[in-house]
Formats: structure tokens, sequence, C-alpha cells
DNA sequence: TTCTCTACTGTGAACGCTCACAGAAGCGGC
DNA sequence: GCCGCTTCTGTGAGCGTTCACAGTAGAGAA
């Protein structure tokens, strides 16, 4: 009974032709390969050489058929997509996630949920079980799809603080207030005082919160605040770049501004550049994420690193946490100050 | 028999579900998910009322139990990681073969090898028939995990021409030496005639097709080749910096330089403005992959589009025809020359 | 009528695993 | 001896689907 090699895959060997290999029954390779209790040392060695023989790996369609789980996760991005496959810390947030998922023998699904269509799709999919949790990416958070999988009870972290959502969601956020707050503290240590920001988008969760740290730290020093130094962007470079000329020809007197993202602080130092003002001699320019734009840019940025490798290994730890029944969390991490050429 | 809604998960429906609600057996039920074949437009209209009163969603698990297949593809990503991860381009390709496979409802798992223990690991999981099949992003190609998986009759499409493998492996690729003929072309046209090229790896097809390219229509148009004119690079931006230095060393008169990547381009451009030499007016500067370094970089880049869409979309679609039996196949997919202002 | 062919439908078996349960073996205490 | 307890093992059932097969009904040909 031999078989051509090339071509077709041979049938890959079961669970029942380990237990023959090691003279036992299925159960007891069952019960050594889901952690070996209630298995004599013997059958347990028995039953590894066998594996180990045979090259067996576990079918996990049929685990997961009687299990009810699936034993996958997926990662789940919502709305648009532009923003953050342009965005190099997704690749850092992915490759994190992915990785630390591995360690537990866990596979990543992606999910892509631009359009409506593609969100009704893969709400579907979710909640049908496919995956047993979902690690969600969403830039303007308050999403729908998160309160819509939420109430079908579907384990969910969130990266990045959702707002304005009723149902209890699980998320793991750099504490972007509190980045903020030191930058802030970095440029008024520096002798700066009419210091300018350039925001995120007022309906994400960083936007609001290094808007408010930037606010909170001038307080606390008793600089007067002054609306004419706060501009909001988008995230993007040439958002970053009006921005920086609407403070230019609001405040002129400025002498710092702190930008709420490292590819937005790249238009800021164009259009500083263009008028005239020598950075940092004239104006000190912070970024916020420590991208890899930071270091490309010129003079290189000051800017405020987010832990993103420990941000997913902690989505992960919180989703795993809750699909092993354990209550929604949230996780704030702490941020890191980098000093640069530019401040 | 009422079921609280919060918390616990509903059991789905089953396909004997949806066969009672619509009055049928489970295999007519089964024939209308598969195609509809030997189906009467009765039962069929039924099942499909059924399948929506009742929100009925396959269980996979239980599908592939039965069919062998997965009806899922990873999407590997081998070596060094970083390289990858900070190319947007990767980012293209990714979520061009998620929404490929979405339309086919096929799941893309990620996976990733960077260790010699995730590839053992990884290796192990797909020749175990986890996946149908793979999407293979390799940097070096000529990858033994390629090598491996062809072996065991996985169906594999690599994206770039895979050099130095013995076992026939499809692959999809932008036709690189196309690209960088209308580059050079592009430069000879504009009257140039010294003109440098600062190469990819001479490990990646890639590196060798742009340079076969290069020489090719330089030979054409009767310019004598000068070994001094050509240096080799590493797809970093600091490798572009330091090709470029050693250019203007070896061949002072240059006045064109082809870089083999935008990323490499910008280090160039960084040297010669070091250097004193004016863009385009003293030396042209063309690039490869219309990245969004070619827009950031300041000239904005001349550069060679590489049609990254269509690759994830052929890549699919390639892949799908091999585990549908076809044998394997390449595609080489035109690429675009793309005009700024640093030519 | 009868036979054949096609279009359609239902049924049991099987996929590979886990789970619940029953039972065996060993040990100590009465 | 019997009992209970713990540790370990084997067995049958069943997860939800597809597949092969058997069977029915109706149309058309002989």
């Amino acid at each position: 009974m031999t078989m051509s090699n090339t071509g077709g895959r041979r049938k890959p060997p079961t669970i029942h032709d380990v237990a023959r290999e090691a003279g036992v029954s299925r159960g007891t390779v069952s019960r050594v390969l889901n952690g070996g209790h209630y298995v004599s040392p013997a059958a347990a060695q028995a039953v590894d050489a066998a594996i180990r023989r045979t090259g067996y790996v576990v079918n996990r369609h049929a685990r997961s058929l009687i299990t009810g789980r699936s034993d996958s996760v997926g990662f789940l991005l919502t709305e648009p997509q532009e923003r953050f496959f342009e965005d190099p810390n997704f690749n850092v947030l992915l490759r994190g996630c992915t990785q630390a998922l591995a360690a537990h023998d866990i596979p990543l699904l992606m999910m892509l949920a631009g359009t409506d269509d593609e969100r009704r799709r893969i709400t579907r999919y979710i909640t049908a079980g496919h995956v047993d949790g979902v690690l969600l990416v969403s830039s303007h958070s308050g999403d729908p799809v998160a309160e819509e999988l939420r109430a079908a009870g579907v384990p969910l972290v969130a990266c990045g603080k959702p707002i304005g959502l009723r149902s209890k969601v699980s998320y793991v956020a750099a504490d972007d207030r509190d980045g903020a707050r030191d930058m802030v503290r970095h440029l008024l240590a520096l002798g700066r005082r009419r210091i300018g920001v350039v925001t995120g988008p007022l309906d994400t969760p960083g936007g609001v919160e290094r808007l408010a740290g930037y606010r909170e730290v001038l307080s606390e020093a008793g600089v007067e605040a002054d609306e004419r130094l706060i501009v909001s962007g988008d995230y993007t470079r040439a958002g970053g770049e009006a921005g920086a000329e609407r403070l230019l020809a609001q405040a002129p007197g400025m002498d710092a501004v702190f930008v709420a993202s490292d590819l937005m602080a790249q238009g800021v130092l164009t259009a500083l550049h263009r008028a005239g003002r020598r950075v940092p001699e004239d104006v000190a320019v912070g970024g916020f994420d420590d991208s890899p734009a930071a270091v490309a840019a010129s003079p290189e940025l000051t800017t405020i690193r987010q832990p993103w490798d420990r941000i997913s290994s902690e989505m992960v730890r919180v989703l795993l946490a809750q699909i092993g029944g354990e209550d929604p969390a949230a996780v704030i991490l702490p941020t890191e100050l980098v000093k640069r050429a530019s401040t």
C-alpha cells in the first residue's frame, strides 16, 4: 500500500493512530494533549514518544467542533483604513499581537471592515463564533461595531480608549494625557512660554486627551491660556503644515509647538522652515508617537514614545483573560519622553 | 424556555434547525449552501427563507472536518521582519490580500516566521493542513520555507520571483527589469549620459533585475558601461546615503542616478544636497516603488510605481487556482513611470 | 403500458476529537 | 474481609457538517 509522495498530501495521523502506537486509548492521548492531568507518567511518556514518531498534530476543526471554541482571534480594523495602513504603529501593533498570540498557539485572523458591506459580513462572521474574541483597532472610537459585538457577548479589547460607548469595553491605551503633560513640561523647562498645540482629531481619544494634558500643565504653571495657540489637526502631514500656518498667523510670537503626532510634526517643520523660523532656536517642536517619521525629520524630533510592544501584549493578555471568563478591564500604560534635536 | 440575552452566547442554529424550519432534509439545505445544484426552486427558496429567519451561519469547523479543507489561507512573512514592517508596501499588500480573500469568504491567517523556532512551529502548522495554501512574503527569496512547503505539497504563491529554488513555485511580481528600463530610458531622454545606479541587495530578485534593466538600456543606447557608476545598497535610507557618497567619489561627473528604492533615494537626495549638487539641475534622481517616501522627499521623486493592488489580487487568484488543482504559475505585472520633480 | 433517464430528496455513515461516565487498581482504615 | 477514596484508563456518544447512496416522481420514448 505505497503512496506517491509527490503531488497529493498524505493523510495525516489521527489521535487514534497515536493511541495505537502508544498502546493506550484515545482518551489518554487526549488527556496528555490537554494538560496531562490524571495521566500516569509512564503513559504520558509513551504518548509523547508516539506523537513524535507519528508526527501527529491535533486537528483543530475536530476539536473546535466539540469544544465550541475556535481557538483563534480576530484582528479587526474598522473604518478609514488608509490612515492606519500608512501608520507604522499599525505594523508594530499587528506584529506584537501576532507574536503574543502565537505564544499561546492561537492564530490571528485579519479582518477589515471598511465598507458597510464588509462590516455586516464580519459582524456576522464573528458573532457566529468563528473567532473566540476580537482585537479591535478603530480610529474614531465609539465604534458601532464594538457596541454590536459586546451586545452579542463577544470578548473584545480595543486599542485606545473607546469614547461614548454604553457597554463596557476592555481597552489598552498609552497614557496620552500624561505623555502630553511630559512634553509640555519639557517645553516649559526649556524656558518657552508661548506654546502652541496642533491637536489630533477631537473625536478621537488621543486628540482629546493630549489636548487636556497640554491645558493642565499650562494652567498648573500659571501660564495664561490663549485659544489662538490651539489649532486642531487630522494626523496627516498636510494637516500639520496647515495647522502651523494658522498658528503662525494667529500667534506670531509662538516659541514652541506641541504637535499631537510625528507625521503632523513633519508638516509643522516644513511650514516653520518656509516661514523662516529656525528649529529649535526660534520655535521648539515636540511630536508624539516616536514613529520612524520622528528620526526621518530634520531636525530629528523630540517626541513621546508609546509602548506599542507592551500595548499589543497587554491587549492579548486582557483578551485571553476575558475569553477565559474574566470581566472587561482597562489598562493604561506609561509613555516616555524621547529628547532629540527639535527642542 | 427563555434564555438570558446578556452574558453567555446563545447556542447558534444548526443545519438541522434550518431543515426543520424549511420542511426539507439536511441534505437539501447542504446542497443549497454549496451551489444549489440538484435543488428545486421551491426548496431553494424555502431554505433561503429559513436561513434568514433563523440567522443560520455555517459551522466551518464541522464542514472542514469532513471536507478536509480549512477554507483559510496563511499570510506568511519570513525573515527580517523589520524591513517589511517598515515598508508601506507591506501594508498595501496585506490589505489587498485580505480583501481579495474576503471576496471568496476565506479568512487570512497572519503568520510570522522570524526565528527558527517560529519557522518550525509554522511549518508544522501549515503542513498539518490548518490552512489550504500560503501567500509568502519573503525578502531574500530562495527561502528554505518555500522549498519545504512545496515539498509537502502545500499550495504556495510568493510575492516576487524566488531565486535558487529547485521546486516549482508560483509567484507574482512586478516587472522589475522593465521598470528599470523605463526609468533609465527616461533619464537618457532628458539628455543625461553619466547615469549612476544604487542597486538593491543582489541576493534579491529586485536587486538583480533592476540592475539588469539598467545595463540593458545603456548598452542598447550605446553608452559605454562604467563600473564606477554602479554601487549596491540595502534598501535603507542610510544605505542610499552611503551609496551616493561612493558614487560622488568614484564618478564626480555623474549627472543622474537611478536608485532601486524610494527609501534609498531619500538618502541619495540627502547626500547630494550635502555635496552641493542641485536636483534635478545637476543630478537627476529616479527612485523605485512609489512609496509615500517618494512624495515626502524634496524634491518629490520621479519613480516607478509597482501595481501593489494588482499584485495582491493576482497572488490570491493564483493561489486559489492552485488550491483548486491547477499547476503553479508565474505572473509578471507591468510597472508605471511616475514623473515628479526630481528628474 | 413499461422502461429509461433525469431531476430531485432523504438517510445513514463518517470526519477526529472531547467529554462524561463507568470501571479498574492500589491503598489505607475499620 | 469490606469499604471508601484517589488515581488512572477505556468506551460510547455526540459535536455539525458533507458525501455516497438509495429511492421517488415525472417526463419522454418505445
